[in-house]
DNA sequence: ATTTCAATGCAACAATGTTGCAAAATTTAT
DNA sequence: ATAAATTTTGCAACATTGTTGCATTGAAAT
């Protein structure tokens, strides 16, 4: 596990430190997306507030991560497959936030439809966001 | 204009002020929708920010505006159309943000497409948020 | 006009996010 | 292994965004 994340981190040109280690296990440790309150509370005081946005910024730019679009307006993040890359994010997934828990899902599996634009409009982003209940409180 | 303004007001039960008044018809004049911050930039020193925050929030509930998941997770709002009512918003509409401009569109003849969801999931909202270049831009 | 009720402004606060800079830790070079 | 170079971190200070309580003001009903 540690060695996973190690390897993470060194691919992506990153120095290893405790704080990336240890932010980087609560995603993999975790089913559904986390915001930045979440790995706040998860960590305690073992880091600075700024160095959590800092290493989530930098997991952001490096592909590691990517940011949700929540229809609460907060911002939340999820790991990303190993196809995105730095400043190259493919996300076509669908997002799932559940009302009851909470909780927000990548549906991995469920890619986000095209859709017929007016004219002179032209896509290059798609995003997708369902809300209801998931498998665990339905 | 500012009768179709105290109409909307009248129908929805609220009473009539300066700053709902001006702030619905700061929704009727732009074509985009609107972040809390245009309305105060618009309105100058008018009004305080507490009660914009108030009249959004009051116009929300009513079903005169809608809120609009974004990409970047600020919090727009965009006019609802008639069929909206207090509790009940039927937004199936697909939003679209313009990369270059920074506008936010209501695609009110464009459709949020449903889509297959994992075993368990139940959906009762669905939000697609399209980016790209709009007419103008593109 | 008077009463009743709702909306506003103000102040104080909380939550979230950003920046500059010195200290500490990590990486690279010797 | 040690030292130099580079990154990362923590702290402080600040900016922005949003919330709440309460007295004052304004709108609506009688
Ligand atoms: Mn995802
Ligand atoms: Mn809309
Ligand atoms: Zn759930
Ligand atoms: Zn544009």
């Amino acid at each position: 596990m540690n060695e996973r994340i190690v390897d993470l981190l060194k691919k992506n040109h990153l120095s290893i430190t405790d704080s990336r280690k240890k932010i980087l296990s609560h995603f993999l440790d975790s089913n559904g997306a986390l915001a930045h309150a979440d790995i706040e509370h998860k960590s305690g005081t073992e880091f600075d507030r700024v160095t959590i946005y800092r290493t989530l910024q930098t997991f952001v730019e490096k592909g590691i991560i990517h940011t949700i679009p929540t229809t609460d307006n907060s911002v939340r993040y999820a790991l990303c497959k190993d196809e995105c890359s730095a400043g190259h994010h493919h996300d076509d997934h669908v997002h799932f936030m559940c009302d009851e828990c909470g909780t927000t899902y990548c549906l991995d599996h469920v890619t986000v439809p095209k859709v017929e634009l007016p004219a002179g409009f032209t896509a290059t982003q798609n995003d997708l966001v369902v809300s209801g209940l998931c498998n665990k409180c339905s």
